[in-house]
DNA sequence: GCACAATCTGAATATTCATGCAAGCATTCA
DNA sequence: TGAATGCTTGCATGAATATTCAGATTGTGC
């Protein structure tokens, strides 16, 4: 039962956004299995489940590689989007963007977390990313290039 | 204010297991920076905190990346240390281990979740991993061995 | 089949978390 | 300057989640 139970929650998740443990209760008695929230407390732990943020700013439930995908996606899309070109100076990084796309290109990498990244500046259309070392700007750049397309 | 503790947050959270949100607005009152559970509920939201399992059964706190980097690390062990060879056989690969460590190096390779794999059967010091597609065998076997070492 | 152990589950509850609201502060603009 | 606006936070509280405990179910060895 519960190996089944396991495998439909990873399949509803997959498809559908769930916010809370009670709506995945609720969408597993749909499909014929009867359980409370607390066993889906416990089927959530055990299924190694994440309540990652969502676009419609709620949380929701995920596997690690989709919220790792979720993620990503969205800083690719913003990057892709508005970066015309990846610079290095030492142990600066100077991308350039599309005109007033700036802002929000350096918000999706500040929101990235990286550690090697100790700072970012916007224009207008300029971005200066401030590496910790210059040992560690080739691995961004070339990070940076794989995510601009 | 909020930047600077932003950034204190995830240090702390890189250092220890900071299990609650009232355990880690402690930890900042201890470095001086005097908040409430509410506002470190917003915080965790803003930095896209996850709350994964820790190693002692429990949750904690971590960013995405070092949340992955959990995971595949205790994968990673438990592979390298039992996996002694990987074959490929249609749609099966065939996973040769240290007698006796079959059933956990199994169960790891389960707990990932992956979708391509759609079942193991582990013996002794042997493993069947049933690929979905032959066509996905390749890229299965590939980070197989990229794991085992 | 029958005890026994182990696992699983729901109900109730304790704990933890998210958020509406109002207050406090800074900034902007006239 | 002083009103207007926006941002951040604490307080209080409702919502959501984890866990304890006890009963149920499943599996196992005899």
């Amino acid at each position: 039962m519960k190996a089944i139970r396991h495998a439909v929650i990873l399949e509803i998740i997959g498809k559908e956004d769930v916010e809370t443990q009670e709506e995945l209760a609720a969408a597993l008695r749909e499909r014929g299995i009867l359980v409370t929230q607390a066993t889906v407390s416990r089927d959530i732990k055990e299924l190694h489940l994440l309540k990652v943020l969502a676009d419609n700013g709620g949380y929701k439930y995920a596997t690690l590689d989709k919220a790792e995908k979720g993620m990503t996606d969205r800083f690719i899309r913003i990057f892709s989007e508005s970066v015309v070109s990846i610079t290095a100076a030492n142990n600066l990084i100077v991308i350039k963007t599309l005109t007033g796309s700036a802002a929000a290109a350096a918000e999706a990498v500040d929101s990235m977390h990286w550690s090697p990244v100790v700072g970012t500046l916007a224009g207008d259309n300029t971005i200066f990313v401030a590496v910790r070392s210059i040992d560690e700007v080739e691995s961004v750049i070339e990070r940076f290039r794989a995510m601009a397309k």
